[in-house]
DNA sequence: TGTACATCAGTGAACGCGCGTTCACTGATGTAC
DNA sequence: TGTACATCAGTGAACGCGCGTTCACTGATGTAC
């Protein structure tokens, strides 16, 4: 119903979502009100209103939109794999790859002082089934010796943290200007890096423990 | 002599520091007004302008001393750590605390929307130290066999990465509540299994090549 | 098929607000003699 | 030590602006008979 088209403007709903995006891309999350998006969308400022409540629902139906695509792109890479080490690569490879075509929804999807992602159940639950990809892909290394054995969490919260780390630091400009090379070369040996090193540990026989057992005592 | 004390109110620049800071941490980044800023530290909308040329100048002028704590603790912990293995797990956990410890600090520092770290040159060193260390620190664990050999910028953007984005998840939420456990357990098993897999990765041969070579024909 | 009516997505003017920044000023602090 | 003066960190009023949101309205679209 929201999405009908052919009243009077067409569809201003997705018109309104894809000039805010555009927005984002060219002039920074800063410039975002939502008078300029109505503006750029040929709009008077009143229109929106009869789409949005008000300018967190805009926000946070595009951060919600951008959780489903960012699922819809994981289950796409771990179906695309041949392997269980070739899907963990695929999943960082992926959610890397989705920062920086999509970098406005990606923005937004991990600002809370912007949209309220958690606010939208459509949003929240895909964010969830991304998560549970990532931790079948991880449980499936470890069934097939290509991670180490032991407790899956740290190791779901390590490539989780990995691939974030990399698309925030990429996009947001530091890592590019500080490391040589292109990106796009660094994020094909990141990931084939730590597919080898995972599977090299697991070789090795290394086993993740529980902070009393193991290594620990390094800290 | 931007730092003498004893004026009409003492030393209103850094307390306009710290009043942004706290003000960051209590209503998040959105609050933050030169005004409010001012209003905060007990002053007039005029006076920050005897201080600093205008609110971006405030702002990068915090983030830069944010690159400097940073440096600091990374330094400190690195002097610490009595193996190449412990200083990068050192590093790790340095990073993501000095993160949930002023988060403040670190979302100005990487908001290039809100300040322009890159132009203050105080700022741009201690990044750039940073960077210098935990490339040290990667290229020591190559020599003690801690890590794989090879290049090692794929290495230093793997941990760099690794750090920023458990810190960037953690302090903005999603992790906290989405991974069981407390988060510094997390961070305790996350460091000592990133040194246990490097090791690992080492003792079982595995060599980082360049895309040509190596795994790289998975992606 | 035509007409009367209800619906609803737009308009555009208006509101009150907090913002960044400027500016003439004031009065305390520090300095020269 | 005391006085005259320069400096400079504050005040507070004022500016113009864009914001989010509301509201009475208009006119196109869809519906009932």
């Amino acid at each position: 119903m929201s999405t009908r088209a052919g009243y009077h403007h067409g569809s201003l709903r997705e018109a309104l979502v894809r000039a805010c995006l555009d927005l984002i891309r060219a002039e920074g999350i800063g410039a975002v009100s939502l008078r300029r998006v109505a503006r750029e969308a040929g709009v008077s400022p009143g229109a929106p209103y009869h789409h949005f409540a008000d300018r967190a629902a805009l926000l946070t139906a595009i951060s919600a939109d951008g959780f489903q695509l960012l699922r819809d792109r994981l289950v796409e890479a771990r179906a695309d794999a041949a392997s269980s080490s070739a899907a963990l690569l695929g999943l960082v490879q992926a959610y890397v790859r989705f920062a920086t075509e999509q970098p406005a929804y990606f923005h937004l999807m991990f600002r809370p002082e912007l949209a309220q992602p958690d606010k939208d159940p459509d949003g929240t639950a895909a964010a969830d089934e991304s998560l549970r990809v990532l931790a079948e892909v991880v449980a499936d290394c470890q069934r097939d010796g290509a991670a180490p054995p032991g407790p899956a969490e740290p190791l779901v919260a390590m490539v989780w943290s990995l691939s974030h780390g990399l698309a925030s630091l990429w996009i947001d400009g530091p890592l590019v200007s500080k490391l040589a090379g292109t990106p796009e070369q660094l994020l094909t040996q990141i990931g084939a890096g730590l597919a080898a090193i995972l599977n090299g540990a697991a070789r090795a026989g290394v086993r993740l423990g529980s902070p009393a057992v193991g290594p620990a005592h390094l800290a």
